[in-house]
DNA sequence: ACATTTGTATGTTTTTTAACATATTTTTAT
DNA sequence: ATAAAAATATGTTAAAAAACATACAAATGT
């Protein structure tokens, strides 16, 4: 059954909590769950949204193919978040591919419902206005930092933003993701080499710890530091 | 008089069109009209927003401060558009900072006002997520090219845009806007060094024509396979 | 009209980063 | 269990872009 749709929409922290008991219901009626593997894709750049996704259990990178197939990370995802929203609100095809990087459940919410009740309810609509206007500062602001920072400001910056994404684990020191060398590098805007260069120059002067894919942040304020510096 | 607010309300164009004459007057009650001359600021990064500013008249650029005060433009914005509706959205003070680069005609749109019709006529807040999710799909884009992109391919993709977003002149080939070569180098990520001696590369390929800061595409399709190869 | 500032142009050097090469370790599939 | 593939690591080289230097032209203010 769907069970998992229905507690992202009853949850209180979600965008749904505007919304009425009877509206809720009709939510539930028409929304699906899906089951995701680690390494599935989720939807291809170019494909046509039909509904609103809805990450309910696991982790997404959502990344577009640059110059030459390079990948950009432009956007990670956590429960309970969307994915897919800006394709759908922008009735366009997706202009990204999203992939699940852990075991995932996703809740498709169909299309039709979801506009249905965004002319009913100007609450909702009120919070994707600023859902899509907080994104946009997000990006505006990475892109200035991907294209001015130098690496390791680079770098720093984005196991901050992957620390601030996913938080810490009880040790109050390793980030709560796992990725690949690759992944960091494409989040990062440099080549795989460079972001395992990076990483192990970090470990040396004793600012991150690393053990395999795991990462410590040992020394949060020189992270920030270097992150500022650029 | 704000006869330029009450053009703007009016314009079939606008995404005012869809609300009835009784709430447009009330807009144009509630709406005040500004006068820039050509590089005032007209808002500053961290300052608050206090309406929805509608381009009436002119041509702003909205730019970022960087590393080591390095700017960013990151839109460009003409007549009739909006600027600083992000901020205001996401209720957050304003991120980036906007400039006339001509002589521009202002109109703000009081923010309760704007609110008060948002509640109450839903047409009005689809069109407002419809750009917002369209302009955040261009801002990933951008995020993509101007790192993946090399100094010649950032220039042309550039050139493209300043023409797709002012058009062209009489002449089927002059750009209809006249930047600085610091404001060209800060729309393409690069130094102003950089920008000259590429527009001056370009310029002896034949694929542009400089007349001071004029700039006439001399062949279209080159300039695009520039852009496209990066 | 002249000095001052600002913008444009171009050559040279240095820094940064990607590309390449190769080795080792880890994971995955059979 | 073992071969193959993928991921990680690190050194070297090449390319790209920034930084710097300098000259000249154009705009601006007095």
């Amino acid at each position: 059954m769907n069970i998992e749709c229905h507690n992202i929409i009853d949850n209180q922290m979600s965008v749904f909590s505007v919304l009425n008991q009877e509206e809720k219901e009709l939510l539930k009626k028409n929304s699906t769950c899906t089951y995701y593997k680690k390494n599935d894709i989720i939807y291809k750049e170019g494909d046509k949204p039909n509904g609103l996704l809805c990450l309910s259990k696991g982790k997404v990178k959502i990344f577009k193919e640059g110059v030459g197939g390079r990948e950009q990370i432009v956007r990670m995802a956590k429960p309970v978040g969307f994915i897919g929203y800006r394709a759908l609100f922008a009735e366009q095809n997706y202009l990204a591919s999203a992939e699940a990087i852990e075991d995932c459940v996703i809740c498709t919410i169909e299309k039709d419902t979801l506009y249905k009740l965004l002319s009913t309810n100007s609450e909702l609509s009120f919070s994707i206005i600023r859902s899509l206007a907080s994104e946009l500062g997000f990006s505006n602001n990475r892109t200035v930092t991907l294209t001015q920072k130098h690496i390791r400001g680079r770098l720093a910056e984005s196991l901050l933003f992957l620390k601030d994404t996913y938080g810490i684990e009880e040790d109050a020191a390793t980030i709560k993701v796992y990725l690949s060398r690759e992944d960091i590098a494409n989040l990062s805007n440099m080549t795989t080499s460079n972001a395992i260069r990076t990483l192990s120059t970090f470990a040396s002067e004793k600012i991150i710890a690393l053990d395999g894919r795991k990462i410590k942040i040992l020394d949060l304020k020189g992270l920030e530091r270097i992150s500022e510096l650029g």
